[in-house]
DNA sequence: TATTTCATGTAAGCCGTTACATGATTCT
DNA sequence: AGAATCATGTAACGGCTTACATGAAATA
């Protein structure tokens, strides 16, 4: 049992999905792909953490909707309860901005655009996801919850890289120099 | 060349240093170990990015202080001007978040305790390298600037994950039920 | 017309993790 | 007394990524 197989079972805890749903909405959260996700799904069936069922279609193969079992649900909570593992990390842009110091500030503002566009670019996905919470009609029912927490996580997230993009940019004055007010702090607000 | 290599160029970039030395520093930023780092600081030498000179040292093995070379500067420039990936984040928290509907209140609290501990640690942490900076005599000089920005988003990101999880816990009621206000937004201070 | 989406799967190879290996010094 | 820190290195194994493979329907 790797790390991806306990976040299969945890998708799977609240309603079935298909290998390919796991795949789009597991990827929100952990990096992954679906050659990773599909021999995995075959794995934890062989060992009764999951079953599927086929629901056949025209032009496309035929779903395998899978579902946890009551020994999934077991093993699932037995990992929920124990040590939770550092996470890993790895973000070419924290590498970059780590440069900044040797970089001119039209080649850091050009870092700075993209981080910053990606940011606003996850930003709206998550605003997205949240308004199709928002417009279902149930309340913060069980199904939904963990998944809600997390859009709200993500979108605060977001918003937060934006503001500290604005923040760095501030810190350079016009001629491309650096204020020189030794070290102001980003977000005093907290 | 893969990612790992444009972490140690990045960080040879400021200063020269150990692959000990690299293995603590990047390790903050990047997920990595001594043992990945060692073998390729030799291929970036062969390769010509790096060089290193030998300090003899008694009972530890003599130090190799690696420097960047004029070429690695120039691969390093390109990769800092090229797109940049999206991160890979793999943190089995959030996956436990994601369970959250399943679970009874009790165990959310634990893994909220946990989760919470775990950010006030990396807090206390990353203001405590803050305090170095700030105990330097020189102000935000090229050196440190990319370090001392990353200190700083890692300060707010800690604190927006400690306030993140004092929110989820007011979702909750005494008797371990949901408030059923609907929709409640984290922090709409932004 | 071309790309993306849906939907599954396999195979090769790289990358990184874990473990092994050594050993003095310092901290708890 | 035992663990952690400093400091380097290698080897084996596992997991993941990239690429290959197919093909209809919808979108741009």
């Amino acid at each position: 049992m790797n790390k991806l197989s306990y976040g299969l079972l945890s998708f799977l805890s609240t309603y079935p999905q298909t290998g390919y749903d796991l795949m789009i909405r597991l990827n929100q959260f952990w990096h992954t792909n679906h050659s990773a996700i599909y021999p995995l799904l075959s794995e934890l069936e062989e060992k009764g953490y999951v079953k599927h069922t086929l629901k056949e279609q025209q032009g496309k193969p035929d779903k395998k909707i899978y579902c946890i079992t009551e020994y999934g649900i077991k093993t699932l909570k037995e990992w929920l309860m124990s040590t939770t593992e550092d996470a890993v990390i790895k973000d070419e842009s924290m590498l970059k901005i780590y440069c900044f110091g040797i970089l001119d500030k039209e080649i850091v503002e050009k870092i700075l655009d993209e981080i910053e566009f990606n940011a606003t670019n996850h930003l709206n996905k998550y605003v997205a996801a949240l308004e199709n919470f928002k417009g279902m009609d149930c309340p913060l029912n069980m199904q939904f919850f963990g998944a809600y927490l997390l859009v709200q996580k993500a979108i605060s997230d977001a918003k937060l890289k934006v503001k500290w993009c604005q923040w760095v940019r501030s810190l350079y004055t016009e001629d491309g120099n650096l204020f020189d007010n030794k070290f102001m702090d980003f977000l005093d607000l907290f």
